[in-house]
RNA sequence: GGAGAGGUGGCCGAGUGGCUUAAGGCGCACGCUUGGAAAGCGUGUUUAUGAGAAAUUGUAACAGGGGUUCGAAUCCCUUUCUCUCCGCCA
């Protein structure tokens, strides 16, 4: 969330670039919070004082009763009850103000970085790259959806019995892809500097809420009622979390991790062929780096990143473009976001296989994930993270291109990963 | 799941109602000392927030929340976590 003291310091900033999100009702919830803060504050200044009043009068108490002036020990009490009231008067109050302050807070979405398009929905986010080639497929090339039925790699069905539609079961050499898809990604990861860790599939509220998943957006993640917990929808809230509450120092950073974890999301709504197969599921796998970075280097991070996936698509050979995410379709805790998107030949669209951002500190506040400066003031470092990568859509896109009338390529660099070259 | 014991600063640890934001120690920083280092000595060493140009200073925080009291690290309730024993178990 943004913070208070920058909304007041920056208020026309925050408005014009909320703007840019088409961000509803963005006036009338600042000018609230502004207002509502100077008044919270107010309160504050005046319990500190009738606290210090207190404070002062249950010395002299205390003073009194030990040199056994009883009578006017009592005297002293009686006025001390009285600021008593006071105390838990404002007490509730302020108590009151501070939450009202922090859930508009939280219905404030971060603020674009400069470079984010104006835009209503996808159609409007700008594709700033594109590499690699389009193979041409046989003419009875299909799409993954037939081609998992005809070598019976990926039972949709079976997914459906165990459990319910999106929850697919690999089989044979289609669970083994999966398996050399993560240690490949993790391990591209991991040379370029990421550190691997395995965290926990499901998280608390406080997790939730540091990242922005909670509260609000709390439909989109299954719920575990029984211990209030959540399965994770992306490792970026574990990884994330694990520096909730963190004091670090200026020579701490770069903080660069990678982990990979499934992912699940409720994601109500569509059918269709958009929908098909793999392309949107309820529980799928995804290999994530996350970084957190000062403030001065994190857009820096941000390319490296962009950089690193592209290296990684490249040396898979899967044709891809990059977007960078209009205002509209920007997600509710990014400042600045990088779409990538493969292209599978035989469903001839573009499937999106990684997001890219930085989230400056608009995590970092949710979460207290701060540093001491060079002036020793602790400031808020900034978080950033993409997928490296989601595998469903690169498996169908590697299914779909590498398709030959033989049966499915595996992409050279997998080899050794899977131990088999070919799927028949 | 049952029974018991616990959670104090970066760490160890004292503290069972008032001069305790917290003894003592370790660690760390700076200074003195030294040819240099160690030891020794001295000073300093939490966070958030308000006031102030600053020095400084008010308030809050002893796992979290609530309560009793003029006053709580200390007493009560509750949540949570850790440890020990028992049970179950990959």
């Amino acid at each position: 969330m943004l913070s208070v003291a920058f909304i007041r310091d920056n208020k026309d900033l925050v408005l014009k670039r909320l703007a840019i999100r088409n961000f509803a009702n963005a006036e009338n919830i600042i000018d609230n919070i502004i207002e509502l803060d100077a008044k919270t504050r107010a309160t504050k200044s005046k319990l500190d004082n009738a606290n210090a009043e207190s404070n002062k009068l249950s010395k002299e108490i205390g003073l009194l009763y030990k040199s056994g002036e009883v009578q006017k020990a009592n005297l002293v009490k009686e006025k001390s009850s009285q600021i008593k009231d006071e105390v838990s008067q404002l007490r509730s109050h302020l108590l009151l103000d501070a939450d009202q302050v922090l859930k508009m807070l939280y219905e404030i979405p971060n603020i674009p970085n400069e470079l984010v398009p104006p835009g209503n929905n996808e159609e409007d986010n700008e594709i700033i790259f594109e590499e690699g080639s389009i193979p041409k497929l046989h003419k009875n090339a299909l799409p993954h959806w037939e081609l998992a039925k005809k070598y019976d790699i990926i039972d949709f069905e079976l997914g459906t019995k165990i459990t319910g539609a999106g929850f697919p079961v690999y089989k044979g050499k289609g669970a083994k892809l999966q398996r050399a898809l993560i240690s490949y990604f993790l391990d591209k990861n991991s040379d370029a500097g990421y550190e691997e860790v395995q965290v926990p599939h499901v998280i608390n509220e406080a997790s939730g809420i540091g990242t922005g998943q909670l509260p609000d957006k709390e439909g989109q993640m299954y719920h575990i009622g029984i211990d209030n917990l959540y399965l994770i929808p992306t490792a970026e809230v574990p990884v994330t979390n694990l520096y909730r509450d963190v004091l670090l120092k200026e020579n701490d950073f770069p903080i660069l991790h990678t982990a990979y974890t499934p992912c699940f999301r409720r994601e109500a709504g569509s059918y269709g062929a958009h929908v098909r197969g793999l392309n949107r599921l309820h529980q799928f796998d995804k290999v994530e780096i996350v970084r957190v970075e000062h403030p001065n280097n994190s857009y820096n991070s941000l390319d490296e990143m962009v950089n690193h996936i592209k290296t990684i698509l490249i040396e898979l050979g899967l044709p891809y473009r990059i977007l960078r995410l209009c205002g509209g379709d920007l997600g509710f805790t990014a400042a600045l976001t990088y779409d990538f998107e493969v292209f599978s030949t035989a469903q001839n669209r573009w499937l999106e296989i990684s997001s890219v951002s930085n989230f400056e500190s608009f995590q970092a506040n949710r979460l207290k994930l701060r540093f001491k400066n060079k002036d020793g003031k602790s400031q808020l470092a900034h978080t950033l993270n993409g997928s490296s990568l989601a595998l469903p859509r690169v498996l169908a896109a590697i299914l779909e291109n590498f398709q030959t009338e033989n049966g499915i390529r595996i992409p050279e660099a997998l080899i050794k990963y899977t131990g088999f070259d070919l799927i028949d």
